[in-house]
Parts: structure tokens; C-alpha cells; sequence
DNA sequence: GCCGTTTTCGGCCCGACTGTTTTCAGTCG
């Protein structure tokens, strides 16, 4: 996980922590230490501040969820970067069989049988049991389960090809800060999928601008610690082989051709297409290197220049994807887009009366020392028992509890709210007098996923009747990499919305990312208004907002299109205006 | 393993679905 010279993150600490469970799940350990073990991984991933000094001040050892046995293993990863227990339980266990883990349908007892019957214990073993109809034969598998493995590894193989926005970002960023150190380097810009907010990398970019010959910055890249494998693309391109298994693209320049190179690293391949057919018509030629006109360069130190040069305003990278932007710049039309400033609220938020980390206080008091003006937090409802969803009770002493602390704000709210699950007749858990209790209510899917679009579409357009209901949650249940959305007619979904006055959220966990920003024009075309939702579970959760924001970018949305804009008043004007006087 | 006491040991998520069976075990959210 670690090495000398590599500072271990709490994103490395908590991927130890869900091995260790995995394996010890797969060693047939008690389920609830196992449990416990998930449980502190999630902690530690949400912790606010480096684990080293929640470490050090003893604030680790407070956290919920993390007991002295956890500490003491955190203590060893950060001291000498690898964790006794792990390899030890890398011996005992294959760890093929935890990566089957991943597959779907295949849980511990049906791998245990798989290894102990077949003797397989690596995925492509697997995969040929599965093709050649060893796996279908043993008892309670069949033909479905066979396939359904098939499946499973092919998109294993595309999770691992893929990333998630949040954890590519990170890589970014920790690339820039080093690159930044070698001498000869001016500026490392990121790049890339990254910077255009897109909800899944396949490879990190950055580019680097230097006063040096590329050749020299190889030579010191080759020599950064954690660095693996080293393969040059061309004499400016490098791809970088990380030991953890993570890969990055570095692009080096000079600085009098940084704008030019900057955009062909950052656009799609059909942005950079429509982008040199605009070049062509003012005789410009965009190059890997440089943009030439004849056989001279265009000076373009920063991509103003590059567009500027082109007769074109500068192009917000996150429109880069060649959806109609560069036409839209050429006649003066680009939107005007939302940024984080724009936000008011952080919406969505779980605390510990379900299944977040933190209560209403310590996150009204983060969200408000983050700058916000308010905070809606929407606990699970009664249904899901599996997220230890509100009961009326609860749902009554929470309200207290916020009203208390509301009494000694002044110009910051935090307001009541519910994630209510859509049942499966599209009614809500709780009745109207309940939901009357509420500032806002959230209404989401979070079971019986596989229906029919047609059923799926009158459930939640069913739902959108209930007048408490103001949003509808990851619309339409997608988790990025693990599960498909579920059928549902959008362009009915969005009519309604419309029509009835319901706003659709973009929910901002990397996880989700849904809607997704291909469907946010239609959205605002038709007028529907869009929430952004953290869908927060900790204190460092609300960070998603600004991923959120970046989503609503690349959907062209601007400030009128985001509900949670609006001042507070205003946002529970929208949240209320259908209920019953 | 963690938590929270009724403070050092007992409880911790439960109901629905899937694919297999022919009455239900295993997985999942």
C-alpha cells in the first residue's frame, strides 16, 4: 500500500480496512466483526482531516465505529506503510476469491463452494468454469448463474479500466503537487477526463509547462517514488505506472504553446474534431504541439489565446465534448454556467439518526463554516430499516433538536427534511400529517429495482402526485460501475416534473452522479428545475457539492436552473407551494 | 470488532428477491 517516501492517505487506510473485512468474511469470521471492520473503513475514509493528526491528537480513537483493535492496525500503516494482519490473511486466503467478492450474486458461501469443489481461486479460472459448465453443475447454481458470472467479471474488468471522478481527482492532484517539485517545471495544469468533470477516467492527464527539454523532466519522473512502470508515448508523452495500480498521462510543453496543448489534453476527441474544422476555416491547423497557421505558429500561452486566436470566447472545459459548444461560441451563445459560488444550500444530507457519521449539529456547524446558507438534512424513512430509517418519534426529536440549534443561528438555517423511499405503488412511508412536520421532503428509490419501464415510470410518476413531495433523489438509481440505472421514461419523468412544479436532483456522490449531465439540457429545456444533492453521510461528504456542480457545468445549466440558489425562503417557497393551505 | 450500558458482556438489519428448487438458501440493499 505504501512506501518509503509515499504518505499513506485515509482513502489507502480505509482500502486496507475493507481487504482485511473481505478476507476475514471469506475465513468465515463473525459477520459482525467483519461488519465492524467495513464500518471503520467508512469511517476513516470520511474522516475531515488527515489521518495522521487524527492519530496523533487522539481523535481517531474517538471516532464512531473505530475501537482500540483498529487503531492499532491504522498505527502500523502509518508507521511502517503495510498492515501484519493483512498478509497474514493474504496467506491463508486466495486472494482470487476476494476479488469474486465483486461479482454479483456471488456472496462468501457460494465462493467457498466454488474454491472447495472446482479448486478455483483466480477470476480467469473462474470464467472458464462458468463458460465450460463446471459452475452451473454444482448443487443450487445453474445456467442463470453461470451467465450472471460472466457478466460479473466483464465488468469487473471495466471497473478496473474505469475510475470513479472523486478518486481520479485525487491522483490528479497528488501528481500536480509532485510534479510541481521537480526542477524545470514552471506549472503542472490537470487535464483530461478530470477536468472535464467526467463521472468516469480512464486515464489521469496533466500537463506540465517547462523551461527544459521534456527528455530531462522524463529522466526525474522515472525517479519519483511510487512510480513503476515508465512508458514513453512520443517525445513529449509519458504514461506513468503507479505501484498501487493507478496510471497517469503526462503531457510536457513550453510555455509560448501551453494553451494549445492544454486544450488537445482536455478536450474529447469530438471537441478537438469540431474545434479543427473551425480552425480550418481561418486557415489555422491545431497540431499536437503547437497551433500553426502556414508554416508559422500561433504564440498561445493559455488556451484564451488558443480560442482567442480561432475567433472564438474561451470554452469552460467541462462543455468540451463536442456537443454543440464550439458552434455555440463561434455565434456569441454559450451559456452563462452555475460555479460553487452560486450554491446556497447543501441539500441531502444523512446524520447518526440514520446512516450518517455526524449529527445535525456537526454538520449544520461544518456546512455553515463551509460558507453556506443553509443545510437540509433528509435522514432515511421507515422503510429503510437497512439505513435505520426515522420513525415518527424519532422524526419529531430531531425536529427539536433543530429547532434548538436554528435558535442560536443567525443568518444560517438548517431546515427539516426526509429521503422518503418510493415505495413500490409509488406511495410514500409516511402520512401526510408526518410529512406536513417537514420543511422539504426527498423522495427516492432505494428498492425493488426490477420492474418493468412501464411500472417503474407510473410508480414514480405516481409519486410526483403526493403534494410534500419536492424532489425526486437519484432519479434514476444508478450506481456508477456496480449497477445499471432501472427503466424508467425520462422524457415522461421530466414533462411531470415540469408540469407539477417537482424539482430532479442531481445527486453528487461519485458513487451516483444521477441524473446524468447527458439528460440535464432536455431537463432544462422543458423547464424542470434541478436540485444539487451531497447525499452527504459525513461531514466530508459535503464536498460533493461542488462534483454536483461540476455535473450541472457540463449540463449546460446556469444559476435559474438549480433550486438550491435560491435564497432559503425561496427554497422552501418551491419545497411547499403544492401542499394543502 | 464496536458499542453501551441495565458498565465488562450481549447485541449488532431485516425483508424481499433471485435462482434454484419443488420449499428455500443465499444475496442484496
Amino acid at each position: 500500500m505504501s512506501q518509503t517516501g509515499h504518505i499513506v492517505d485515509r482513502q489507502e487506510v480505509a482500502q486496507v480496512l475493507e481487504r482485511i473485512a473481505a478476507f476475514q468474511e471469506l475465513r468465515g469470521e463473525n459477520a459482525y466483526r467483519v461488519r465492524a471492520f467495513r464500518t471503520a473503513a467508512r469511517a476513516v475514509s470520511s474522516l475531515p482531516r488527515p489521518i495522521q493528526d487524527a492519530l496523533a491528537d487522539g481523535t481517531l480513537a474517538e471516532t464512531r465505529g473505530v475501537g482500540p483493535a483498529t487503531v492499532q492496525i491504522i498505527q502500523e500503516i502509518v508507521g511502517t506503510g503495510h498492515s501484519s494482519l493483512l498478509e497474514d490473511l493474504r496467506e491463508q486466503v486466495p486472494p482470487g476469491l476476494v476479488e469474486m467478492l465483486a461479482i454479483g450474486g456471488l456472496g462468501v458461501t457460494k465462493i467457498r463452494q466454488i474454491h472447495e469443489s472446482l479448486g478455483v481461486d483466480t477470476l480467469p479460472e473462474l470464467e472458464a468454469a462458468a463458460r465450460d459448465g463446471r459452475l452451473a453443475q454444482l448443487p443450487r447454481f445453474g445456467k442463470r448463474t453461470a451467465e450472471n458470472v460472466i457478466r460479473g467479471i466483464a465488468s469487473l474488468r471495466q471497473a478496473t479500466e474505469f475510475r470513479l471522478h472523486h478518486h481520479a481527482r485525487e491522483e490528479a492532484v497528488r501528481l500536480v503537487v509532485a510534479l510541481e517539485r521537480l526542477p524545470g517545471v514552471l506549472h503542472a495544469h490537470i487535464a483530461g477526463d478530470v477536468r472535464r468533470a467526467m463521472e468516469l477516467v480512464r486515464d489521469v492527464v496533466v500537463v506540465v509547462e517547462a523551461d527544459c527539454a521534456p527528455q530531462e523532466i522524463f529522466q526525474r519522473l522515472a525517479d519519483l517514488p511510487g512510480v513503476h512502470e515508465f512508458a514513453g508515448q512520443d517525445e513529449r508523452v509519458v504514461m506513468l505506472r503507479f505501484v498501487g495500480g493507478a496510471s497517469a498521462r503526462v503531457v510536457v510543453t513550453t510555455r509560448v504553446n501551453a494553451g494549445a496543448v492544454l486544450v488537445q489534453a482536455t478536450g474529447s476527441a469530438e471537441h478537438l474534431r469540431r474545434l479543427g474544422e473551425h480552425a480550418a476555416t481561418s486557415g489555422h491547423t491545431l497540431r499536437a504541439a503547437a497551433l500553426w497557421r502556414g508554416n508559422s505558429f500561433t504564440a498561445t500561452p493559455d488556451e484564451g489565446a488558443l480560442y482567442g486566436a480561432l475567433g472564438l470566447p474561451w470554452i469552460p472545459p467541462e462543455l468540451r465534448e463536442g456537443m454543440g459548444e464550439v458552434e455555440a461560441a463561434a455565434a456569441g451563445a454559450l451559456p452563462a454556467l452555475v460555479g460553487p459560488e452560486d450554491i446556497r444550500g447543501v441539500l441531502h444530507c444523512h446524520t447518526v439518526d440514520s446512516d450518517g457519521t455526524n449529527t445535525v449539529v456537526e454538520l449544520a456547524d461544518a456546512v455553515a463554516a463551509a460558507g453556506f446558507a443553509y443545510l437540509g438534512i433528509t435522514d432515511h424513512s421507515e422503510s429503510a430499516a437497512y439505513a435505520g430509517g426515522l420513525d415518527p418519534a424519532i422524526i419529531a426529536q430531531q425536529a427539536a433538536e433543530i429547532d434548538g440549534y436554528n435558535r442560536r443561528q443567525s443568518g444560517f438555517r438548517a431546515l427539516k427534511g426526509i429521503e422518503a423511499d418510493i415505495l413500490a405503488d409509488g406511495s410514500l412511508d409516511y402520512d401526510a400529517e408526518t410529512l406536513a412536520s417537514l420543511d422539504f421532503v426527498i423522495a427516492s428509490v432505494h428498492s425493488r429495482f426490477h420492474m418493468t419501464e412501464e411500472e417503474m415510470t407510473a410508480r414514480v410518476l405516481k409519486t410526483m402526485d403526493n403534494p410534500y413531495v419536492a424532489i425526486i433523489g437519484h432519479p434514476t438509481g444508478r450506481l456508477l460501475l456496480a449497477r445499471k440505472a432501472f427503466p424508467l421514461d425520462m422524457d415522461a419523468i421530466m414533462e411531470k416534473a415540469a408540469a407539477v412544479g417537482v424539482a430532479l436532483e442531481i445527486n453528487a456522490d461519485p458513487h451516483r452522479l444521477d441524473l446524468d449531465w447527458r439528460l440535464l439540457r432536455r431537463a432544462k429545456e422543458r423547464g424542470v428545475k434541478i436540485s444539487i444533492g451531497a447525499d452527504a453521510h459525513s461531514i466530508a461528504g459535503i464536498a460533493n457539492m461542488e462534483i454536483g456542480v461540476g455535473l450541472a457545468r457540463k449540463g449546460w445549466l446556469g444559476p435559474a436552473d438549480i433550486l438550491n440558489t435560491l435564497p432559503v425562503d425561496e427554497f422552501v417557497r418551491f419545497a411547499c407551494h403544492r401542499r394543502p393551505r
